[in-house]
DNA sequence: TCTGGGGTCCTAGGACCC
DNA sequence: TCTGGGGTCCTAGGACCC
């Protein structure tokens, strides 16, 4: 049997933890550059406020409440989940970390009673970490899935297992099938279209239509929510295939020196990843976009990819690809919101193909450098060291970030103060 | 004034190879 | 009248996840 763990309104609940004087009262959390509200307390969402509005929308209605605003505050969301889940890895013999909030694991043999293996595991979080977790128990990850959400809906103790085949068709037939985990708005107006309104009415869709229709994933799915289990725990992370970085501007941007910074700054962001975790990468895709909310100003997108000549990982390497990239894309005249930048095709050092017209003594210098750099931005703080096209006008595209708390478990000079 | 960021998988079509 | 088969790489789009 598997469980699926997760933290409730893991945002949220993490500035609580540190603001005992909000527990029981409204707290929401918004998205990067304050956009949308995309985390709630109990109490925040039971004044009726939708995830994924535009603040500026929902900010009048929690200020009359009394509600407390963030911004995200993801070296403090990071740092609390890996507290959860060294918690979680205590408790079961095989753990997969699904999310930054969630986890799979398997229930270990000894555990008789699962229903109380699961109140074990939300007070053993509760007390070492100080955040509430629900709890779904199935013998598949669909099924757990499912499981977690009707625990959450039970409003109980958050605990919700199935075990047996009438747990399995109850939990189905309360469950509305967009709430399935892989059927996203499409897919599920779709289905409705077709008559199909609960996950229990998806599992008696045929084989054959599911196939053709929901392709192969679809299929999988339908299968695990019958109970045959088609994937199993991946304890060790794969590879990460892709590696960005991409975010809007604190402010819409025309200045193209302006937005070239900002690029060249994600590049450096995007190195520093690629090197922590020891991969170099052979293809560099950029993009860039317009303000989509703006239907009124002229719209454009684009992205362009090349491959690099070598892998690398050199930030300033990297930065004079992404910058000619840039320059295929780049049209004057409109409001940009956002830049970004991909690397993919990663391999690992070894395994590089060297050019004959580029020795690998240059490369070690270069590995030697962003050491270096590396080193000096973790001690000193972020892109201290930079590239020349990084510039100096950070404070013209930054995000927005107006209701940030402290960094409490990360960092010294940010530590909770009690006062007596 | 103000609408996120970082990923994955699947399919299809075109260009090109021998 | 009739025009191959087996591949790779790249791009683009669609859909999904948290």
């Amino acid at each position: 049997m598997l469980a699926l763990v997760d933290v409730n309104s893991f945002y949220a609940s993490c500035e609580q933890v540190f603001r005992p004087d909000l527990r029981g009262k409204p707290v929401v959390v918004l998205s990067n550059n304050d956009g949308c509200v995309i985390a709630a307390s109990p109490e925040a969402k039971a004044l009726g406020l939708p995830m994924w509005r535009p603040a500026f929308e929902s900010l009048p209605l929690l200020k009359q409440h009394g509600a407390a605003v963030f911004s995200s505050n993801y070296p403090l969301y990071g740092d609390m989940s890996r507290r959860v889940m060294e918690t979680l890895a205590t408790l079961t013999p095989a753990l997969e970390v699904y999310s930054i909030d969630e986890a799979f694991l398997h229930m270990p043999d000894t555990a008789s009673d699962l229903y109380a293996y699961g109140r074990h595991i939300r007070e053993r979080v509760r007390q070492w970490t100080g955040l509430p977790v629900g709890v779904g128990v199935a013998p598949t990850k669909a099924l757990a899935k499912a499981a977690n959400r009707a625990a959450k809906r039970g409003g109980g103790d958050q605990i919700c297992v199935i075990a047996d085949e009438r747990a399995r068709i109850d939990c189905l037939r309360n469950m509305d099938v967009a709430d399935i985990w892989g059927i996203g708005k499409r897919i599920a107006a779709r289905l409705r279209h077709r008559g199909v309104h609960t996950a229990w009415d998806f599992t008696q869709l045929s084989d054959d239509w599911v196939r053709r229709e929901l392709t192969v994933t679809g299929l999988r799915l339908k299968r695990e929510l019958e109970g045959a289990p088609q994937a199993k725990l991946e304890i060790d992370p794969p590879a990460k295939k892709m590696i960005g970085t991409a975010k809007s501007f604190g402010t819409n941007l025309s200045d193209k020196t302006l937005i070239r910074e900002a690029l060249a700054w994600y590049v450096a962001e995007t190195g520093e990843k690629l090197r922590r975790q020891n991969r170099l990468a052979g293809y560099l895709t950029v993009f860039l976009e317009t303000n989509r909310f703006r239907p009124d100003d002229p719209q454009y997108v684009n992205q362009t990819g090349l491959r690099l000549p070598v892998p690398t990982s050199d930030t300033p390497e990297l930065s004079r690809h992404a910058l000619l990239a840039f320059e295929r894309i780049f049209r004057p005249g409109y409001r940009y919101k956002k830049v970004g930048i991909w690397l993919s095709d990663l391999t690992v050092p070894r395994a590089v193909q060297q050019n004959l017209f580029d020795p690998p003594a240059h490369r070690d210098r270069s590995g030697t450098l962003m050491r270096v750099v590396d080193r000096v931005n973790r001690r000193y703080g972020k892109a201290t060291l930079r590239t020349a096209s990084a510039g100096f006008r950070r404070e013209q595209w930054k995000l927005r970030q107006e209701h940030l708390s402290p960094r409490y478990t990360t960092r010294i000079d940010e530590l909770l103060e009690v006062r007596s």
